[in-house]
RNA sequence: CGGGGUAUAGCUUAGCUUGGUAGAGCGCAUGCUUUGGGAGCAUGAGGUCGCAGGUUCAAAUCCUGCUACCCCGACCA
């Protein structure tokens, strides 16, 4: 009897007195971002430590629908479906090399033999080794090998729920290609199917040019999530289709007649040290003196890798440390500590100048106009004024190193720019042959070359897209779902479960509408209306029917959880018509 | 890793200044009434007051250390 009640499909399996669905009326204190509020109210989520959440069955059903939209559109885009483990060898890492660069953030553990291992924040090493041990001739290539994971990142600060979580879901997918034109069909192939994800999503997003990190590589796209609540800041050309993560964001170099600024530096008088006591900001300096920031230049030292570098930049323009680091070519980059600060320059911190420093020094391109400068003099409580690059201080290079800001115009046409604000979810790369030739992927062509295979590997953030939806698509009641990924199609709300006639045309329409492939979620509890209602809201299942006084004339509400639109209907002739709404 | 904050019942929290039997609202259980936007009455269960040490006749409260969680920054395919 029992056995037989629990294969019956229909068993309180859509029902929500039987469903572990805990809504929350208060506000849980640890959750600040709106939607990390709303997933843990809505009892989609849970948290187990600080950055590790387990999902709860409505949170689940959305995930697979998250999922299931990546999986149709990487297999259309011709990716085959693998999975990968998440338990890694070290010797993988070693010998990519990131067993030494990527840091704390890597999960290192021993097995009981003492071997080290990993626990896998990605998988460029094991796909790699899978592919060198499985395809050597070109007639093999192009693959495109994606996977659903788990993720671990020991991030050092978790926050805002899943979207900066030390555990996670990712789909990666990477593409083998023989040579570079291979590699640009595969990326394009990957853009256009992140595209058509985001979109079937309903989400607001853009496609930025972006800084390839760690991971290494060429071209980089990063897909972002247009919302304030983000942690990326991009910018975008009103006028033409350049965007880019600010990080990246190219300056285009202000028109500058070079002959003038030579004649001009001619003009300037001796270089002259000036008292400036306790004056070590941009800020101060600049009142003390009445000199403008962008008549100033500051003076940055680094440790990059193993050495110290000193950055020159405007005083009103502010350093891009990724531009930097990407220029350099170094794996680690940090500002100096005071010590050697006060070694290299023999002064206190705030008097750091280019003039008589014996480091390398690079400088912004804008240093490159300026005709004099007042900057730091390499000694306590003084600066120098009329300093001229050039003539006073050298620099080995003229680089593009500061941040966009206000008032720059677009790098490709000169035209406007604006700021926004956004969640990365998805992020593509062109690596090259960075990993194929470290761990051995190497195919015989036509003429039997032995060459590394050309790679591109592709990201989104499966867990991190679900509060990036809600992020975009909430009121002040609770989520509102996409239908495309919402956890049920329809919610079916009888006013008063106790009420036979309510409860007859309820369970016939939760019925008839099963049996015509419509998700329904039955609120059968015998709760008030009140609370059902404002759950309903707060779970935000794109379609209300609710059945009260009239359901003995047949009647019932359709509420579009969106717009708040009720039309009245007959419960027949809404089952019957159901395609008609139905669409999102 | 630096700065700030919090920790008392499932959730939100009062009590801590000034040491003396740990309280409320919501939720939960049972019963009755109620049922179109978070009901009413009654009864009841539920607490190592984050952990460890110290001071004291006596510690949720004072002191020390630790831990966890949150926020800001740094960091981040």
């Amino acid at each position: 009897m029992r056995n037989l009640r629990l294969v019956a499909e229909d068993e309180g399996l859509m029902k929500q007195s039987t469903m572990l669905i805990p809504t929350m009326r208060e506000v849980p204190a640890e959750a600040e971002m709106v939607s990390h509020r709303l997933m843990l109210r809505a009892g989609l989520i849970r948290m187990l430590v600080s950055g590790v959440y387990m999902f709860l069955p409505l949170g689940m059903r959305v995930l697979q629908k998250v999922e299931q939209i990546v999986r149709e559109e990487m297999n259309r885009a011709g990716a085959q479906e693998v999975l990968l483990s998440a338990l890694q060898p070290a010797e993988l890492w070693m010998k990519s090399g990131r067993w030494d660069t990527y840091g704390p953030e890597l999960i290192r553990l021993q097995d009981r033999h003492g071997r080290p291992m990993v626990l896998g924040p990605t998988h460029e090493e094991v796909i790699t080794a899978l592919v060198a041990a499985e395809v050597n001739s070109y007639r093999r290539l192009p693959q495109i090998l994606y996977q659903i994971q788990t993720k671990f990142r020991d991030e050092r600060r978790p926050r805002s729920g899943l979207l900066r979580g030390r555990e996670f879901v990712m789909k990666d997918a990477y593409s083998f290609d023989v040579d570079e034109a291979g590699l640009a069909e595969s990326y394009r192939r990957m853009y256009e199917a992140y595209c058509r994800i985001f979109e079937r999503m309903g989400l607001d997003f853009r496609a930025v040019e972006a800084d390839a990190g760690a991971i290494g590589g060429s071209k980089t796209h990063e897909f972002i999530v247009l919302s304030e609540a983000g942690e990326d800041t991009i910018v975008s050309c009103r006028q033409c289709e350049y965007a880019a993560n600010v990080e990246k964001a190219e300056i285009r170099l202000p028109q500058a007649d070079e002959q003038a600024v030579v004649a001009a530096r001619q003009q300037v008088g001796p270089m002259e040290k000036v008292h400036t006591p306790g004056m070590k900001t941009i800020e101060e300096v600049s009142a003390f003196l009445s000199v403008s920031p962008d008549r100033m230049v500051k003076t940055l030292l680094y440790e990059a890798d193993d050495r110290v570098v000193a950055v020159l930049i405007r005083g009103d323009h502010e350093l891009n440390e990724v531009k930097l680091k990407s220029h350099l070519g170094v794996d680690k980059l940090a500002l100096a500590d005071e010590e050697t600060v006060r070694k290299v320059t023999g002064a206190e911190v705030g008097f750091a100048g280019p003039v008589g420093l014996s480091v390398d020094i690079v400088a912004d391109q804008a240093v490159a106009m300026m005709t004099e400068a007042v900057v730091g003099a390499n000694e306590t409580d003084a600066h120098y004024v009329h300093a001229v690059p050039g003539r006073d201080f050298s620099v080995m290079a003229y680089l593009d190193l500061r941040m966009v800001q206000e008032g720059d115009t677009c790098p490709r046409c000169g035209g406007d720019i604006q700021f926004a604000r956004g969640i990365e979810v998805g992020h593509i790369f062109q690596l090259g042959t960075r990993y194929s030739e470290k761990l051995g992927a190497y195919y015989l062509d036509e003429n039997g070359q032995r060459r590394p295979m050309i790679m591109g590997c592709y990201g989104i953030g499966i867990t991190r897209l679900i509060p990036a939806v809600i992020e975009q698509s909430h009121d002040e009641h609770g989520i509102i779902w996409p239908r495309s990924i919402a956890p049920f199609d329809v919610h079916l709300v009888p006013v008063n479960w106790q009420d036979e006639v309510q409860r007859r045309v309820a369970e016939d329409l939760y019925q008839r509408l099963q049996e015509r492939g419509v998700e329904v979620l039955l609120d059968d509890r015998p709760e008030r209306v009140g609370v059902k209602l404002n759950d309903a809201d707060l779970i935000g299942i794109p379609w209300r029917i609710l059945v009260g006084k009239k359901a003995a004339e047949g009647r019932v509400e359709l509420k579009n959880r969106r717009t708040g639109e009720v039309v009245e209907w007959e419960a027949t002739a809404l089952v019957e018509r159901l395609d008609e709404w139905l669409v999102d």
